[in-house]
DNA sequence: GTGAAAGCGCTAACAT
DNA sequence: ATGTTAGCGCTTTCAC
């Protein structure tokens, strides 16, 4: 009576078979060579074991796992999510798989890039976080790929990126404000370190400047609904008071939308243009029709996987910025439609 | 001029250091009997390289590998997000990592937990999401505990399973509607295979049986927005107007809301109560109010995380069920307050 | 086409 | 306390 809990190896496979352990190995192989006879042997008695290939040990023969490590900031936004969503099918279509961390703190990622390479990672990708320049540095000494999601590089070389066009769809934004006839502008940033929201920020901000109008007034939502709360009370409370609010994310825009309607009377559009960034499922909802720019995060993740999947040349790593579209909605038009 | 890509291994950290490379592996596991001034030495070497153990190996030997594997329902859930963020902060803390796999298709579930098996994982949390019995047994057998998070056994003792208090949020959403003078209720479901949707529901229906009210009118809702909208609209035409509507999650809920409100024009609270569950951020915010019943994530994912780390006693799994608490708010109340 | 044998990088006896 | 020796389960020469 044998005790083992543990899976059956290709070694019982091979015995059950009447191979030799190599036969097994080959048969579970894709063009290895192998009679047709005996690998149907194996498979038969594989089925009966309810055998499968080890993948660890593949893995450490190989030098590769077959893994690909997420680093994704905490908590989770609902970009990230989708990215998440569209990386897991995609990647597990062409057979890798996902090993995630979220990182609470700041600090934290690079301890968890350094968790994930003694996992042999095929690569890193970096959702809303970034790495120290050391750690880069090793990843690309090693061999593994580090691809930075809506994060472009801060004069590193060291790591690939797919960004979203933040400049561009900020400045859509404000020509569409201004196009409207908003004229006296309030901004609610998400971060001043986060690089997205400086270059929304900036791109908002430098195409007002190139119009002949002030900056705009600003203050610090860091992307959160309270933080935007405060903020758009603040802007909102000012003298004279902006008739446009443009936030770095839709989160704090709906935010906004609530404090500028319910502590504020104003309503949205006619007393007040709030626009945001991201097209969250929220933003098209009746109660808020938000004006928007959409970022197509599924292609996006399509190019990240291309990356990752050619192990894109490590000398000097593509940086790819991919536009998305302006959607215009009620909450930035002075009279409904 | 070496060309290597891989990174170092312990036996060249030995060489440098003078010591044999099993001391390197002593320096390396906590509690193994080693000199002082030997593992000082290993470190600086180790240091120099930049050597860290290669958790492959690692897991090959002891047969585990340290990484949990975690199915998701895709659509990913307000709710499963959260428990992925609290589950990555607990496991991380105690060592352990996270792979995930998101099931686009129910059927997939079965061909990931394969996956999962195959890295050997320590075990397999499913978020939303089931696996056929015949794989819950091979895990078993294989002693990978599978645990199942807000999907009770259905009949199988295969796997452990962590549960909020569906029917028990329903019957309190049902006491409080009647108390507050609603008569004529609606329900919709989310999918009628869902058990959690069955439980909410079942919860709300039998009370109101129990207290001589007919069944209420039922559509089904498939816990998307899109089909939420349409059985608003379907619930809210019929005549008499049903005056209250219970929701199997907050998501479905906020559409009703939109519905009964921007469509039929009814005021919230007053025409109609709306009441759903999950208490997601939105139902907090003014627009909406919602009451709702909040499961206390956080602690279902510490009770996950305790059994997955005690690995639970195989013979006979645990099902834990948690209480939340109901959140009354304005969508209920006939008048504001 | 197939088996024997040598590792992948590490841990765990077993000596010393 | 440390080195030596076997493997973990697989892939990959290398003979045949």
């Amino acid at each position: 009576m044998s005790n083992r809990i543990s899976a059956p190896s290709a070694h019982d496979v091979a015995r059950i078979a009447g191979v030799s352990q190599a036969a097994v190995s080959r048969a579970f192989t894709p063009g290895a060579s192998i009679a047709k006879a005996t690998r149907e042997k194996v498979f038969r008695a594989a089925e009966s074991l309810g055998y499968r290939p080890n993948l660890i040990a593949r893995s450490l023969i190989k030098g590769e796992s077959g893994i690909v490590g997420v680093v994704i900031g905490n908590p989770m936004s609902p970009t990230s999510m989708s990215a998440l969503d569209a990386l897991s099918a995609l990647l597990s279509a062409a057979g890798k798989h996902i090993l995630v961390f979220t990182a609470d703190g700041s600090s934290a990622v690079d301890v968890h890039v350094e968790d994930l390479l003694r996992y042999r990672v095929d690569a890193v990708l970096l959702l809303t976080t970034i790495v120290s320049t050391t750690l880069a540095e090793r990843c690309q000494a090693e061999g593994v790929p580090i691809i930075s999601f809506n994060r472009p590089p801060r004069g590193s070389k060291f790591f690939a990126s797919v960004t979203g066009d933040n400049r561009g769809g900020a400045k859509c934004t404000a020509e569409h404000l201004l196009q409207q006839g908003y004229r006296r502008f309030g901004l609610i940033a998400g971060y001043s370190e986060s690089s997205t929201s400086r270059d929304r920020e900036s791109g908002f901000t430098s195409f007002l400047v190139s119009q002949g109008l002030p900056q705009p007034e600003r203050e610090v939502g860091h992307y959160k609904r309270e933080g935007a709360l405060l903020a758009a009370r603040k802007l909102l409370a000012r003298k004279p008071r902006p008739d446009a609010l443009f936030c770095a994310n839709d989160h704090m825009a709906l935010a906004a939308i609530d404090v500028a309607r319910y502590e504020f009377g104003l309503e949205i559009g006619r007393d007040v243009g709030i626009a945001g960034f991201d097209n969250i499922d929220e933003a098209s909802w009746p109660g808020y029709e938000l004006t928007t720019y959409s970022l197509p995060v599924e292609t996006m993740i399509e190019k990240v996987v291309a990356m990752l999947l050619t192990r894109t040349p490590r000398k000097s790593p593509g940086h790819t910025t991919v536009e998305g579209h302006f959607i215009p909605r009620n909450s930035t038009r002075r009279t409904r439609k």
